[in-house]
DNA sequence: TGTTTGTAATTAACATGTGAATTACATCTT
DNA sequence: AAGATGTAATTCACATGTTAATTACAAACA
C-alpha cells in the first residue's frame, strides 16, 4: 500500500476543510473581539449550564492549559463567573454570565445564516451524512472504541 | 432554524475527528522528535520537489508566519536547505536534504500501518468516501468558487 | 534616474496547542 | 493522625495559529 499523499490524507483533509469553514465566521468573531475558542467556551456554558473545568473542557474540545487561560480572559470580561464548589477546594463551577448570554445570542443570527449558507452550497442531505460519517469516525477511533 | 448545538456543529465535528486521528500519529512523531507541522512540511517536499515558500505553505496548510520559524528549526537540523533563486532576491527554493528523505522514510511504515488500522475499523468504502466528501465541501467552500 | 506600486518573506504581539512538571486538595491506608 | 496514592487545576516551556505591520525586493512608470 502507498501512503496517501499529502494532498489526499485524512489528517491534512480534515485540518482543510476546517479552514475553509471558520473562514466564514472569523470576520463575525473578530468584530464581537472575541476568539474561536472563547466563543466555544461560551456556546458550551450557554447550553449546558455550570460546568466544572475537566466537562467543560471536553465538551470544548480544549485542552486544561489552554482552558486555564480562557477561563481568566473570560473571567476578566465578565462573560462568566467561578464558584468554588463546597467538600472539594480544587472544583469550580463556571457558569456564563447574563452578559455572556447577551454575546452569544448577539451572534446567533448571523451564525445561523452562515451555516444556511454552507448547507444550502453544499446540499443539506449531504451535510447531515458527513456530520454521521465524522461522528462514526469519531466513535470508531476513541480509545475506548 | 435552530443554531447547530456544540455536539454537531460541522467545525467542532472536524476538530474532534482530526483529534482523534492524530492521537494515532503523536507517538511515532514524538519519538523522532519532530511536529507535526515539520513533518508535513518534509512530506510535501519529498513528494513535490524543491518549493518556494509560498507555494510550500499553501501546500502544507501552514501561514506564513509558522512556515518561517519552521524553516528555521529544519534548515538547524539540516533536513531542509534553502537557495536564493537568481533574478529574485526575495524568494528561495526550499529543498529536502538526503537526512530529510531518510527521517521520512524511516517513518513511511509505521504511517502506513497507522493508516491501514484506521482503514480497517472504518472500512475502506467509507474512508475513501468521507475524502471525497470532505474534498467537495472545500471545493463548494474554497473562496474561488 | 527616481518614485510609486506590488509582492515575498519576515517580524511583532498575543492566543492557543502540547507534553511535562508542579501545586493543591481528596481519599485511602495503616 | 501520618503517609501514600490519586485527582483537578495550574504552571512552564516551547511550537504553532492568527492578524497586522514591516522589511526587502521587483516591476511599472513618470
Amino acid at each position: 500500500m502507498l501512503p496517501p499523499s499529502t494532498r489526499r490524507s485524512l489528517p491534512m483533509t480534515l485540518l482543510r476543510a476546517r479552514e475553509v469553514i471558520m473562514a466564514h465566521f472569523r470576520p463575525m468573531l473578530a468584530r464581537h473581539d472575541i476568539t474561536e475558542q472563547q466563543w466555544r467556551v461560551l456556546r458550551v456554558l450557554a447550553e449546558t449550564g455550570p460546568l466544572e473545568a475537566t466537562e467543560l473542557a471536553g465538551r470544548a474540545s480544549i485542552l486544561p492549559p489552554s482552558l486555564t487561560r480562557i477561563i481568566k480572559a473570560l473571567e476578566e470580561r465578565r462573560l462568566i463567573t467561578r464558584n468554588r464548589v463546597k467538600d472539594d477546594g480544587r472544583r469550580a463551577l463556571l457558569a456564563i454570565t447574563p452578559s455572556g448570554v447577551a454575546l452569544i445570542e448577539d451572534l446567533a443570527p448571523e451564525r445561523i445564516a452562515i451555516y444556511e449558507a454552507i448547507e444550502g452550497r453544499y446540499g443539506a442531505e449531504q451535510y447531515e451524512q458527513l456530520l454521521d460519517m465524522l461522528e462514526s469516525l469519531i466513535q470508531s477511533e476513541s480509545s475506548e472504541g
